[in-house]
DNA sequence: TTGCCTTATTGACGCAGGTCAACGCCCACC
DNA sequence: GGTGGGCGTTGACCTGCGTCAATAAGGCAA
């Protein structure tokens, strides 16, 4: 008998399944600029999609697929990752919720990264020709829009400068350090978490091997740093941490 | 007594001294979208502003400094890099004419990088408040500019991949393949040209030291796969740098 | 032209992190 | 409760690139 009730209230509700709006969404001072009146969320929310659930391992779009949507998250984590020429795996970027994904794609029409689940997650959908329609006639919607690409590349050229310059145990801490950040704007802890991903991800995007991974968090462990077990993470010196990730 | 000709037209013409216009620009195809009618060309023409050349290494902006304007390169080269916490220097990327550079501050109204010229070099200013609302008439101005942004995710994201998992190599004969194409853009030859970057420019931006960086250059010359004189490079086997570049 | 300073090349050597291998743990599914 | 398979950890070894150092080659000023 199950008595602990799912925290994840995937129930479908009839008629409308998956309703909610970007009014009562405690995500959307997140994902929406704040600036816009109630009228105006209202006819953004008129073109906002929400459907059913992502499971886990579930793809939201892939590589060279057409374009028509980018996505917000409402639950749960995402992976955004490439397939190189030689058929390698590269991880661009972990989304969490009130995080917008699918951006790259509409430079070509074509998604340029494909996205997948980590665990089940739920997503708005939002089309992106409506998008741009609204947004010409909204100028904090356009403003905001420019904003979320633009913080993307500076986020990506942060990513960058990790991967060229710094030291295993830098870009883990780094990637912490970021999670723990995203925890904090979400109001959710920031010294405790459970990583939705695997060490091979992890290393994947940190541009680092498993065993590599592995071994930094037992190094931080020994330090007093972290505590680490399994997934959970507790961070129990946060300077530390940040010392480490320009190191 | 100096026989040839300059290249670089950067003589002044009274009274409007760096006159030009989008119009004649022969650059326009690849800097705006196209679109955009001879009219709507003439609005924007309005809103650029064409100031004196940069030297050879005067800043264009700087980072953290105020945002107001992107840019577009009219000739010569800018780097664009930023500055650690640890005080390195990152380079994230080269700019040649017809492409844009400075998007990366409109996200938090600050420059998220400097840029430079690695030559003399002209650029287009095109502040970003006059380009935001001239968007929201302009359909296809807003979708253009928003096809930009996202290109420069895409590219950036290719960095990351590039970085995370290649041979030093690789990197090198990667960027190598980038300019070529991008000289071809261009009607520039794709197999010969001069390098404006010094190697510790190129180091930087692929996270590589200038020892490796030389030394793949040597290495590619010695398999007959390139031809280096200093700065200038001659690619003499274009498909074995393209199969080096994802290896 | 000379001389100075910056940039590039080449060699010798060391180390961070990759590779390979073995093992333990967690959990899903009989 | 048992069992199989994926995921994570740890150890031993190897290698590509960084580091340090010496030298050469441009390029610009006077």
């Amino acid at each position: 008998m199950k008595l602990i009730v799912d925290r994840n209230e995937d129930v479908p509700t009839a008629p409308s399944p998956y309703q909610a709006s970007c009014t009562t969404c405690r995500l959307s001072s997140l994902c929406l600029p704040l600036a816009l009146e109630a009228a105006e969320i209202d006819v953004l929310d008129r073109i906002v999609q929400r459907s059913k659930p992502l499971q886990k391992g579930q793809h939201l779009y892939r590589e060279s697929e057409h374009f028509q949507s980018v996505f917000a998250v409402r639950s749960g984590t995402l992976k955004a990752y490439r397939t190189t020429d030689n058929g390698r795996e590269q991880v661009t970027g972990f989304y969490f919720p009130g995080e917008i994904l699918g951006m790259d794609g509409i430079g070509n029409n074509r998604h340029a990264s494909s996205a997948r689940a980590l665990e089940t997650a739920a997503v708005c959908e939002i089309p992106f020709t409506a998008l741009e329609t609204l947004s010409a006639k909204m100028p904090h919607l356009q403003r905001h829009f420019f904003q979320l690409m633009s913080r993307e590349i500076a986020e990506d050229q942060q990513l960058i400068t990790l991967l060229s310059k710094s030291s295993a145990d830098a870009r883990v801490a780094a990637l912490l350090v970021s999670i723990s950040t995203r925890n904090a704007r979400r109001k959710l802890s920031s010294i405790h978490f459970r990583l939705s991903m695997s060490r091979v991800d992890i290393g994947n995007y940190l541009g680092l091997t498993v065993e590599t991974v592995s071994r930094v968090f037992s190094r931080m462990q020994k330090l007093g740093v972290l505590r680490v077990e399994n997934k959970e993470i507790e961070i129990l010196d946060r300077d530390a941490l940040i010392e480490m990730a320009d190191a």
